[in-house]
DNA sequence: ACTTTGTCGATTGTCAACAGTTTGATTTTG
DNA sequence: CAAAATCAAACTGTTGACAATCGACAAAGT
């Protein structure tokens, strides 16, 4: 399958074929095409595409700078893989950004927005009552998204997001436990209870604590970090 | 002046072009010689470093991912220029994260390590003494960056750097301002003690009050972001 | 049997050339 | 004289080709 030539060409106006390529490794990692510890073949990659592999390299170290993948001189860029000490590092990051986020919009938060995060927030209990696992992961994707969005600091959105990304690559479900769902839920709501009563230190704490958690599930212990 | 070929062709088996060349552009960046806002010539900066503009533009999608420049197509990778609002938001998120890494340090920091330390905030103190700018900002950089490095998250310190790097972009100086530096040196006082009384909480919160006094000056009152 | 060495195919690193776009100056036109 | 149109130089985007390197497998030696 490559690109659709048509929209691609007219695009090239004002993106470059290696950004539209970066999109779509990205996609294709995100989505588990690529897996975990994989190499990319970049005449494959070429020859997948449509393209030269000028513009396929040139998105790769991209990726690589925002840490999607690692690259081994003479052998290549291999997907990568994140361990628990990684992810364990990668979850106390996102917690204090979270954290901040919550501060920063807080005081400022209008009726319009809770009005949003409320919505996202009932969308996820509707999936908890029919255990739609796949209903309530993007709703809590937007959830979250959404107050970093909010919160006025796009460089912290930018942070976020990056390391929304790369926790792609360590998928172990830690919502898909009995009763996480509802947990974690409960969670938000106290989050967007803090955030309403524009509580900036209450809504910062309910945060970092709700990531934390979710980490705590996921390695157990708080104390030091997992070997691996 | 182009790279010394000899050492160049004997790293070039653990290390590729690409590579080397960021981190000459990073330099360039750092150090002043490619100001904000310039334009990176391709043909140029292949000439001058005696390769090909294969090298040059991988490295350059490898900036732009870190933020040290951006690309605007078919006209060029220009130096990032960074504006107040930026610089504010950039302050923001360092703060959080020298916070968490001072909450992290803490509870494990070792007595080698006060002791180090301490060496800088004392090489700090010499340089007030003597009104030496030049050497107060290399200790202030070394200071907050063995913190982080002491952290034990690398993946913090990973993010530390690089927006360090970034900062690099916005120089206005913080502390050249007259009393500024004793000030800055007596909160690292402060950091370094409660980092040795184990006080996790205090440590966390003098590094946050410490980045987020430095934005105060830079920007006046601690509401709303600057407008550019 | 086990290690070592040599060779081959596949893949990456690098380069030089081509095609399309932008920029700025020059010419043309009202 | 000013504004629009034109044109050429410079530069970026992309490609295909060549050289260097790596991994695997087979052959030789101990």
């Amino acid at each position: 399958m490559s690109i659709d030539s048509e929209s691609a060409l007219h695009i090239r106006r004002t993106e470059s074929l290696t950004s539209i390529i970066r999109r779509e490794l990205e996609r294709m990692i995100a989505r588990g095409e690529l897996k975990a510890g994989e190499r990319l073949n970049e005449n494959a990659l070429a020859a997948k595409l449509g393209v030269s592999r000028g513009p396929i390299r040139e998105a790769c170290r991209g990726l690589e700078q925002s840490g999607l993948v690692h690259v081994i001189v003479n052998r290549g860029v291999f997907v990568r893989e994140i361990g628990q000490r990684e992810a364990a590092e990668l979850y106390e990051v996102r917690a204090v950004l979270y954290g901040l986020a919550g501060r920063l919009l807080a005081p400022i938060i209008s009726q319009e927005q809770i009005r949003v995060l409320t919505t996202y927030v009932d969308q996820m209990d509707a999936a908890i009552k029919t255990s739609d696992l796949n209903a309530f992961y993007p709703g809590n994707l937007a959830f979250h998204e959404t107050i970093v969005e909010f919160s006025g600091n796009g460089r912290l959105a930018e942070e976020c997001a990056s390391i929304h990304r790369e926790m792609h690559l360590f998928r172990r479900r830690t919502l898909d436990m009995p009763g996480r769902m509802e947990i974690s839920n409960r969670e938000h709501r106290q989050i967007l209870e803090r955030l309403a009563a524009h509580d900036a230190n209450g809504a910062a704490q309910a945060l970092e604590a709700h990531v934390l958690t979710s980490r705590e599930v996921l390695f157990g212990e708080v104390g030091r970090y997992p070997e691996g």
